[in-house]
DNA sequence: ATGTAATACTTCGTTTAGCGAACAAAATGG
DNA sequence: CCATTTTGTTCGCTAAACGAAGTATTACAT
């Protein structure tokens, strides 16, 4: 591998990880604007765009497990942002359902990254956007791959192997 | 504003939330496979690329208070990973300075972006890696730009409003 | 030079997030 | 009809994070 490749891989995982800080400290800001925490937006807006979810679904869209997701229905039910409405069809199921209230203070605590990125966005010329489009998505692709390597931890001497390896 | 601009905003938004997502599950798996937790993992991060740090330092990095580092040293130095040494110069100042075992550790529990990223990386062409690197850095600055506007939080209509603009 | 302000860090008390284990209720598949 | 799986909740616990208050130490203004 050349030195030039390396550097890329070294400039893009600094990108990143300015990405992800960047995004990570926002939404903290963002949250606390909005009087909630940014575990409890992200539910709100999971439960807002499709206007109700089961615990389930939440807690695997979100990657935490059911209790936890029991624990941030509790705190949004408090504050009257959302109900639970039992399933009919099936009747272990419980629908979280989003109430007025919870819109309205939806609408007041836009999405963190848009409020970030659309501005940016919009400022860049047609090709600047289409290419970034395809960029990110590639990146997106690469990094929630199942598969990426059956195993779950990569030694530091595999890793250099991989940088090595052109 | 034609309608493939929008479409370019979201799929960017959408791959963006995927590759936030992604990132943050890994980092909690990965962090539990080393035996310690994200934050931790971040502080020993932090302090073994510099090799010394402060805990002002590490706080503004992270963007979290310095109460929350005095906490997270805490456990790292009852680890043995890192020791506190008083600053000569400033007595004011703590240095967090990385140990032979926190090294050591490091050497096991490698970033999380790495693991997942560098092999992807290395299997794209010349060309891809190169446009990839230009547009991370180009989102990473529109992200993390300091005074995209200078209101804390910008309302649905605003929002809207810019996604309309052309 | 001396008093005042700012800085660096810690301590303490509290809230939130998250997990695993144990449990009840309902659905599913023999 | 019975065993198994799925769904959701409760409970007890750990970790992260904050703000407020407190202690040194340094910097600054007069």
């Amino acid at each position: 591998m050349t030195e030039h490749h390396r550097d890329r891989i070294d400039q893009s995982l600094i990108a990143l990880r300015r990405i992800l800080r960047a995004t990570e400290l926002y939404e903290r800001d963002l949250a606390q604007a909005a009087g909630l925490t940014s575990a409890q937006l992200r539910v709100l807006q999971l439960v807002g765009t499709s206007g109700s979810s089961t615990p389930k679904a939440l807690s695997s869209t979100m990657g935490v497990t059911q209790a936890t997701i029991t624990a941030l229905v509790d705190k949004l039910v408090a504050r009257g942002m959302v109900k639970r409405v039992p399933s009919i069809a099936d009747r272990r199921q419980t629908n979280v359902v989003i109430t007025e209230e919870g819109r309205s203070r939806l609408q007041d605590a836009p999405d963190a990254l848009q409020q970030r990125y659309v501005q940016a966005f919009a400022k860049l010329a047609d090709w600047e956007q289409a290419q970034l489009v395809a960029s990110l998505e590639r990146v997106a692709a690469m990094l929630d791959a199942k598969d990426i390597d059956a195993s779950p931890v990569l030694t530091t001497g595999e890793i250099n192997a991989v940088r090595a390896s052109d």
